[in-house]
RNA sequence: GGCUGGGUAGCUCAAUGGUGGAGCGGUCGUUUCAUAAGCGACAGGUUGUCGGUUCGAUCCCGACCCCAGCUACCA
């Protein structure tokens, strides 16, 4: 049996969870079930970036105490993701200092030993709300950073630990060139290629206690230090299966099949990260899967703009599948996409209520006057559903199942079976019942609740039953 | 500023070097198995602007305008 082991990105969780999370883990989730359905050995992992310098502060500001913070913080995005049925398999939190802690350390430890980390004095300037030093060319013209216009950065001086970066510039470039780490889209793989053809600096991956706060993993070797995030957030790909403590585990499923991340982070996915890896002599991730994000009127969601929006009460009010459904058909992974509930409601009722919703109850209705037996469910993967799974476009793979069930309405109406009787009207039936049999089974990735319904309804006796998804008004 | 993506019917998007398509919404007709659902039909949008290449461009080239994003701690 094939292993197949996928990542949903660690939430940053200094905030809340907003329809952008919820987006990523229902497509790292319709992945996933896709892939175990097929029969492969799968794992999913989430889990918490919970070392960040932010948190600190977060938790500074909420009066509370930093662990307790990010565990509550990190309880609201694994809830979010039960809301939604997502299964995550493991849920690996950094701040986890029996699992997460070693497992960083000694990837530390390998790095070191392949001669790519040094300390040395840094000066920079140093944007308090970035929590990042910043060199002069990524400045704007008042020399500001772009995330914190108006605010002044300060001049810093301390001494870090440094990862060679630098080193791995042409092995980068040949392993995305060559697809051997495949990055999709294409326009993103070759925004990297230009990225590391203008040159690799290294970068700094340890803070001092004092800057850290104390928090976050201590640098091996070197108390003073602790580790700096994203050579510690990175890790939890494979602290959460066993890296460091667990090699049997950390064998069966390293390397990652595919990383599921937001266009925000590719830069640590596609670069940092296959370097750090190839430093310490492990595997590679085979794909990095990018998507862009959800807007809202056009404008990214943003806490400055005060235009986020929280899934959580959209979920309890709708339901997962129909949000779900909402998310991985009526976006295309790879290019932003306007979010609104109005517009969610508009394609609940005309797609979910008046499309599946009422082909299911209209062929229940007919079939149970007929007291009509189901044949054995119709187990047939579309060609459409097989070939979106491949490119990551899930919305197609959608509007190929919502083509069969138009085919079936067509069908309905052409054939009249209220008019006919006897073997022609069981005719008509079986072929009906086969198709809804096939709408259900192709389905189960992308609305798993709804095909558990629709399944078992159209086998054996088939009943009529409450509407799947009643009609908003 | 640099880089990326995009500007096509009310909305969301697709398409090809050769008389501009789909879905949704809307309007009209029709059916009754069904969730006031289904089916059928209709929709005339100077395909951002200006030039160029070409027998011919929405799609190729150039310039420009507009929108969004990234610019090293954003799903």
């Amino acid at each position: 049996m094939n292993k197949f082991y996928i990542t949903n990105a660690i939430p940053y969780v200094n905030a809340a969870a907003h329809v952008g999370h919820a987006l990523e883990f229902v497509q790292s989730d319709a992945i996933a079930r896709y892939h175990r359905l097929k029969g492969e050995d799968v794992l999913l992992l989430c889990g918490g970036d919970e070392n960040a310098l932010k948190n600190v502060q977060a938790a500074e500001e909420a009066g509370v105490p930093i662990q307790e913070f990010v565990d509550r913080n990190t309880q609201a995005f694994y809830d979010l993701s039960k809301k939604l049925n997502v299964q995550f398999d493991v849920w690996q939190k950094g701040s986890d200092k029996k699992t997460h802690y070693p497992s960083s350390q000694k990837l530390w430890e390998l790095c070191d030993k392949a001669g790519d980390i040094y300390k040395k004095p840094y000066k920079g300037l140093y944007c308090v709300g970035c929590e990042v030093f910043y060199t002069k060319d990524e400045l704007n013209k008042k020399g500001e950073c772009y995330e914190h216009p108006g605010k002044k950065l300060e001049e810093v001086s301390e001494e870090n630990y440094f990862f060679k970066l630098s080193s791995y510039q042409d092995k980068l470039l040949k392993l995305i060139e060559s697809d051997e780490y495949k990055i999709i889209p294409e326009f993103r793989k070759n925004e990297m290629l230009s990225l590391i053809k203008s040159g690799l600096s290294d970068f700094s991956i340890s803070r001092t206690n004092e800057r850290a706060k104390n928090w976050g993993v201590p640098v091996p070797g070197d108390d003073s230090q602790r580790i700096y995030v994203w050579f510690d957030a990175l890790n939890i790909y494979q602290s959460g299966i066993g890296f460091g403590r667990d090699d049997e585990k950390y064998k069966k499923w390293w390397p990652a099949d595919v990383h599921v991340i937001g266009k925000g982070i590719i830069r640590f996915h596609a670069i940092y990260w296959p370097a750090i890896l190839l430093s310490a002599g492990l595997p590679l991730p085979k794909t990095l899967f990018v998507h862009e994000y959800f807007t809202v009127n056009g404008q990214k969601m943003s806490k400055t703009l005060g235009n986020i929006i929280d899934p959580t009460p959209l979920v309890e009010k709708y339901g997962a599948d129909p949000l779900r459904y909402y998310f991985l058909a009526k976006f295309s992974p790879f290019q932003d996409g306007d979010f609104s509930e109005d517009k969610f409601r508009e394609v609940y009722n005309a797609d979910l209520a008046n499309g599946l919703g009422n082909l299911v109850a209209r062929v229940a209705k007919l079939c149970e006057k007929e007291n009509f037996e189901a044949p054995d469910t119709y187990k047939v993967w579309c060609a459409d559903v097989d070939k979106s799974f491949e490119e990551f476009k899930f919305n197609e793979g959608l509007r190929g199942i919502w083509q069969l069930i138009a085919e079936a309405d067509q069908l309905i109406n052409a054939r009249e079976p209220w008019k006919l009787a006897g073997e022609e009207l069981s005719k008509v039936l079986k072929d009906l019942v086969k198709r809804v049999q096939e709408i259900g089974y192709n389905l189960r990735p992308f609305l798993p609740e709804t095909a558990e319904k629709i399944l078992p309804q159209f086998s054996g006796k088939i009943k009529s039953a409450p509407p799947l998804f009643p009609r908003l008004q």
